[in-house]
DNA sequence: TTCGGATTTGAAATCGATTACAATTTGTTT
DNA sequence: AAACAAATTGTAATCGATTTCAAATCCGAA
């Protein structure tokens, strides 16, 4: 007990075991088509003999060029159900592919996210797959342009073209918001996130044009929001429905803003949809365990993660690649939550 | 673009732009009190100019004893909010000690844990922090044994001392069952998760011996579940709910239980509480948003991270401390699912 | 049998830090 | 000023793999 009984297995110790150099059994190890048949064989046997496995941290300290083995994720809130799909997606390639993550929640603070990038780079990550804090998010920048490896989800950057995988923002508030329209409402809120991020801009605007397209004249008083969280989706429905002129219908910018409505509405006896009709940004797979089961844009987090990654590893073989931009679709999930 | 600026900056450079050895600027790094007052100005001094930071890589192949900044998790389901409150908990010490983590998903599955074991162990993390498969893992119990630190969360190892970080949760079952018996309940249903895993048994003991404590005889038909998932949730829900003698409440398992159940129990249009009323074991933030709100056992999950690394970190500053076990409490968090 | 090219293999440097040990400098004491 | 201890610093080996370049081996053709 307490004793360390390491596993001392090593390229050299394999190497004399088989009577043969170390550069040899890394060639095996490599699968080096130049090294003969009955040597590899041979090598292989005390691989397995030994019970040997390869030292990652060796092998990224000497080789140069990436091996997609570690990546880097800069998620802006592990809490939001949204990123853990999209470390789902994530995480279900690069297990496939013998890859590791290594995780840095910055909690949309860009002090934070700027020490996680200093680590995983310190962990000399094979790429980053990141959700930027903001557009223009500089440090990020700077990856980029060092020709790090790098996918950005879920939000792009302004000044730069790299690779990015996300949804359109966009066509999913107009959907969501004509639904509702169709569905006969015209006193139609909207409670986004914050404005520095990419995409709640992307809704706004999407909502606003769903409105123009009806006729329907834009009320300002009734977009509203300040952060992306919880509690902001509380003071914002509570903020609403205390108004004078009070909405009929409301499209939330995110899970977590919808999740903040919820609360209140049943804290205000607000029955939903009689009383009022809900769409959120944002499905969940447990969002038919709601009561009523509700109506939102689903956006793929898995598939999001999923593609994210690959490019990643295309970027990786493939360095001088242009950057591409990949759009996934939103889809209408209609439920009970906006009267159906 | 595409070309790569790399930060050459290393510990050689910086000690020659200072006009000393390799060796010298590495204590300074490491704080060595053994370096004079001027050279370790001079040398920080030109750390700063070149914008030097340290590769953990490098470090962590050298450096024998563990560091404790990179941080393997081994989580059986992060799609489960109750884990991700976990990783948070982490995070949170680990970020303030300047560690990183690495994230094996392993989704209940033993062959796809050892892989990440193996992954992990390649990538030379400072020590675990796993939630076993089971209480017999025997590819842990081997690395408990090698020496590698290690603390185990939320279940602990059946044959093997280890630092264990839980919660009590046969006494957290025992309230939320006594809770249902004091509003009147007497045909109380439970529906447990994976019996493999420990906490699954010591929650179905704490139902079945508040029962006791009561004398209401115990129905081995209203104890159902097979694997602790959302649609387990539904079909035992289901099932419960179409027996002859149906419960006039139930206990489920875990979170992704409850969200089954309330799923099906808006299908069927079992309103709750009135015609059923429930208790959860697992806490959500957005418990609230439920319709109505979750009556739940609150096991916390932030808390039970925190504590693991802090016990991570004691053990590897000194291993030859004896194992503890950290038993946390549950709360009965009391709202309207059961009726009040 | 010998030569030239293709196949295989090995020696040694390298990635970037740490560390044991030796060497040097500094300071103190007589 | 000599002698010795304490305080600083440097040299060189090392962690475990990869890779360049050269050496050794093999093969068929002349």
């Amino acid at each position: 007990m307490g004793q360390i009984i390491k596993n001392n297995a090593s390229v050299k110790s394999i190497a004399t075991a088989s009577g043969v150099s170390a550069a040899t059994v890394s060639r095996v190890l490599n699968a080096d088509p130049a090294v003969k048949e009955s040597t590899r064989i041979l090598v292989q046997k005390n691989i397995k003999k030994a019970g040997y496995s390869l030292n990652r941290v060796a092998q990224r300290l000497r080789t140069k060029k990436k091996t997609g083995r570690l990546i880097g994720l800069l998620i802006p809130d592990i809490q939001n159900p949204f990123y853990v799909d999209v470390i789902r997606g994530i995480e279900e390639i690069a297990y496939a592919n013998g890859s590791a993550m290594v995780i840095g929640n910055f909690s949309q603070d860009e002090d934070k996210e700027r020490v996680y990038i200093d680590i995983l780079r310190a962990e000399s990550v094979d790429g980053f797959i990141v959700a930027p804090a903001h557009g223009r998010d500089h440090y990020i920048e700077e990856l980029a342009m060092e020709g790090y490896p790098l996918v950005c989800i879920d939000r792009g950057l302004t000044n730069l073209n790299v690779d990015v995988v996300t949804v359109d923002n966009q066509e999913g508030a107009y959907k969501a918001t004509e639904h509702l329209i169709k569905l006969g409402h015209r006193k139609i809120a909207h409670i986004h996130g914050d404005k520095s991020i990419p995409t709640t801009n992307e809704r706004i605007l999407g909502y606003k044009l769903a409105l123009q397209s009806y006729d329907i004249p834009v009320n300002d008083k009734w977009i509203v929001g300040m952060s992306s969280d919880f509690e902001s989706g509380k003071f914002y429905t509570r903020k609403l429905m205390t108004m004078q002129d009070t909405p009929t219908a409301i499209f939330t910018g995110n899970n977590l803003l919808t999740l903040g409505l919820l609360d209140i509405s049943y804290q205000m006896k607000i029955e939903i949809p009689k009383m009022l009709a809900l769409v959120g940004f944002d499905d969940m797979y447990w969002a038919t365990s709601l009561n009523p089961p509700l109506t939102a844009i689903r956006q793929s987090g898995t598939a999001i993660g999923r593609r994210a990654v690959e490019m990643l590893y295309r970027q990786i073989e493939n360095p001088e690649r242009e950057p591409s931009r990949v759009i996934l679709k939103t889809e209408l999930m209609v439920r009970k939550s906006c009267g159906s």
